[in-house]
DNA sequence: GTGAAAGCGCTAACAT
DNA sequence: ATGTTAGCGCTTTCAC
């Protein structure tokens, strides 16, 4: 149907046609030592005037691909999206590509997706709330450069880049309970694995909310719906809470998409938002900030979260002995109008 | 600080093992013609014992990669994970790996993207929204076979894949109509260019909802907002259609996010809808669904969409010379509830 | 500073 | 049916 396209201009082009050998081509291309400024110049025109672009994939085979793999567990979530604008962005500069890995919720699709991209010989990967064994991690990032985002825990093979989950449960229990708030409910997602209940995001926003209320005082208030964390688990915790004995008078959901499952569940069952009850959830999405909807939650600031595990990856790609950094990122609680003082829900 | 991977194991390890070729352990690998039964045995136990993997960039150099390139012009967007998700879904038993090229905003942009996936050797190409030129795009096309989607128009080199958006945005116009609704105002992503005036589904949809004011003998009530496809652009649209001497009793906003924008200044101009207004948009995304929104929002299935996509790709992978195909969807309306008949508005 | 030549892991002609 | 060999486009010794 269609005349197929010429064929790709390769670097003994580029060489012939600055009566160079390949090797220098290659040099300049890669800034490498031992290339005169004019024989720099003499190939950089010959490229330009052949248009050659360098094959990423056959350059792999001896040394980079300049590309960097991002694997996220889920499209649908907004806040993941700010990560990767931070990782584009510190990387928009350099050389590197960014392509990323799409959806792979569970440790078995987790495995496939980083394999293939290890097969596909990525110069570095960055791992967003993965779920695999911490052996496998480890196994992974001494096969190529790794940096795990949002999943607390050292390792001595990558570095990591956390919120710091516990502090931001505290800055809800406090916020919560400064507006004289003791009936302090949370919707958790449901965790059993030991390894994940100390590093995965969600336990410690669970504990950190316990830890919170028992610094309040309130041991005996605590009370956990545990579910998870989508818009239907949101829902179902919410009405779990709201048929106990002693109604809780304010709701923390461990995500924005699940506050907004309990603020239907609120709904339905004919109370107001926050005459009846307070919501407070994580993330500060942009679905927290949407005007009508107005969700007090918790900020992450996802897109420095990327920004430093570029830099970080970026540093160790160039150094792969440096020991690994563990960054921990401050969040800040950005109140809205689903939280308000308990005086009003009586 | 951390003792790096071993050697990665290679076709000839695993041929040295099986006591065989290379080749053979190729046309294995392939399902090639020409291994007996006993080969292949000798030759899979031999790949499991050693964990044997392909090297994929390596195999991209002779042969294929198994890799398809999706690009994605916004990742906020979540219609287009929808998309995504039909890719992914039937691409899952065949042995192509999905990686997606994010956020490649302006013609710019996705030229480099469009690049980066080429040099990487991709089998193929799923080119969701893009704004890139014509003649750019079927070059790209017989560079690597290609899909474009959610762009009009068909081509001699790649295959596309659209709703209707022509007669989704009849849909909506016949719907309001039918409420008694005369006054129906549209915000319109502006456009300018004259072939993505005829391509680009944001300007398919202004002409869809033209087309059916005439229809009904409204052509005298033809009212259009022209911002942009974003919150923003709905919030800027909405205020200067509020602020007509005659104000509009409906809007039909180009896309969920603008309904949203819209919504917010409709309710900071003290109106409520659907009492005083009726707003009704197009994508039927997860924003439209959601309770205290509930958006009536034209559907358009995504994933079959995706589905189609990955399927024509793949036919097109297979036999490069195939005569190219369109598969155009047909959208459905879901009606909530922001729109209501014209008397409540009286 | 420059270039010849070997090889990265695999596939595809071409023997046998 | 099986193996030998020559590349794919690039990087990297290692001579000069």
């Amino acid at each position: 149907m269609v005349k197929p396209a010429p064929r790709r201009v390769t670097i003994v082009d580029v060489a012939r046609h600055a009566q160079v050998s390949t090797t220098a081509v290659s040099k300049v291309l890669r800034n490498a030592y031992g290339a005169s400024p004019a024989m720099r110049a003499k190939v950089q025109q010959a490229m330009t005037e052949l248009g050659y672009r360098p094959h990423a994939a056959a350059r792999g085979l001896r040394g980079q691909t300049y590309t960097i793999g991002v694997m996220l567990p889920e499209l649908r979530n907004l806040f993941f999206a700010d990560i990767l604008d931070g990782i584009t962005a510190q990387l928009g500069d350099t050389d590197y590509q960014v392509l990323l890995a799409p959806g792979c919720n569970g440790e078995k699709a987790e495995a496939r997706v980083i394999d293939a991209m290890i097969d596909r010989s990525m110069d570095g990967l960055v791992l967003i709330a993965p779920v695999s064994a911490r052996s496998r991690l480890n196994e992974v990032a001494r096969t190529v450069p790794t940096v795990v985002v949002g999943r607390h825990g050292s390792s001595p093979a990558y570095d990591t880049v956390t919120d710091d989950d516990i502090a931001g449960a505290a800055l809800v229990v406090d916020h919560l309970v400064s507006l004289g708030h003791r009936r302090i409910a949370h919707i958790e997602h449901h965790e059993t694995d030991r390894v994940r209940l100390a590093e995965m995001p969600n336990a410690q926003r669970a504990r950190g909310y316990r830890d919170a209320m028992i610094a309040h005082g309130l041991e005996d208030e605590i009370d956990i719906a545990s579910t998870s964390y989508t818009h239907d688990g949101g829902h179902l915790g919410a009405r779990q809470l709201l048929d106990r004995p002693r109604r809780p008078t304010a709701i923390f959901a461990g995500a924005d998409v699940v506050a907004l499952g309990a603020l239907e569940a609120v709904a339905e069952a004919g109370l107001t938002v926050p005459g009846d009850i307070s919501v407070a959830s994580y993330d500060n999405s942009a679905l927290a900030s949407f005007g009508p909807i107005s969700l007090t939650s918790v900020d992450q600031d996802g897109r420095q979260m990327g920004v430093d595990a570029a830099r970080l990856l970026v540093d160790r790609i160039t150094d792969r002995q440096r020991r690994t950094a563990q960054v921990t990122l401050s969040p800040t609680l950005v109140v809205r109008r689903t939280t308000a003082a308990v005086e009003a829900a009586q």
